[in-house]
DNA sequence: GCTTGACACCTAGACAGACAAAGTATAGGA
DNA sequence: TCCTATACTTTGTCTGTCTAGGTGTCAAGC
């Protein structure tokens, strides 16, 4: 997957990653990717300022850390960030619905 | 459904509204409108110039028609665009197993 | 005859968001 | 020492969708 297939969609995947548990930028791609198996390997680009608008709309938190001279924003998802989750989710499928819908379900 | 929550999807509707049979840019708003219960209200502004550029890769043709003084512009699925059709309809799949696989398959 | 609304098409402009590409810096292994 | 993986940041670009207008025809109702 690549180009600009993810968007509209990407609020979603880190925010479902930040479900599973806190994580930095760097860890949330790495989690993605396994989690697509390979799927969607998103490019650091993407992430970082999707990471910056999420926080700025308060549906994550971070929080520098530093284990060995290594420093590391670690983001959590809020409270508003988990009815976001939801929220989108219940998006995306009704997206899902509408598009098989129109193309009848099948390829 | 509303904002760019399609961007990425248009041209899939589209061709898939074609794929149907042929018709024109209003019909085939009509189209995706019924058959995703209300889901996907295009706007037309958004799928004149979708169609403008299927036709420009050659997915799609069209001619003029006129019946009683009304002027339409008929569509129709080239066979690129039919085989088009199918890989982007693989591809959104491919999008929703990956998505699925992230979030969790669960809301 | 006039107005209104459905039909049908067209276009300019704005905007957001995903990406590419570049940069910075540290740690650890070869 | 050098290279790679880790980790974050930022700038700029591009593309596609939408907003918001515009044109014109036709039928129905008044």
């Amino acid at each position: 997957m690549k180009g600009d297939a993810l968007r509209g969609h990407l609020d979603l995947l880190v925010l479902a990653a930040l479900g599973d548990g806190d994580a930095h930028g760097y860890g949330i791609i790495e989690h993605i990717r396994e989690r697509s198996q390979g799927e969607f390997d998103l490019a650091e680009g993407s992430v970082y300022p999707a990471l910056y608008r999420l926080e700025k709309s308060r549906l994550v938190a971070s929080e520098w850390t530093s284990e060995g001279g290594r420093r590391r924003r670690v983001y959590s998802l809020t409270a508003i960030g988990r009815l976001a989750l939801s929220g989108e989710s219940a998006r995306f499928e009704r997206l899902v619905r509408g598009v098989r819908a129109v193309t009848g379900g099948a390829a």
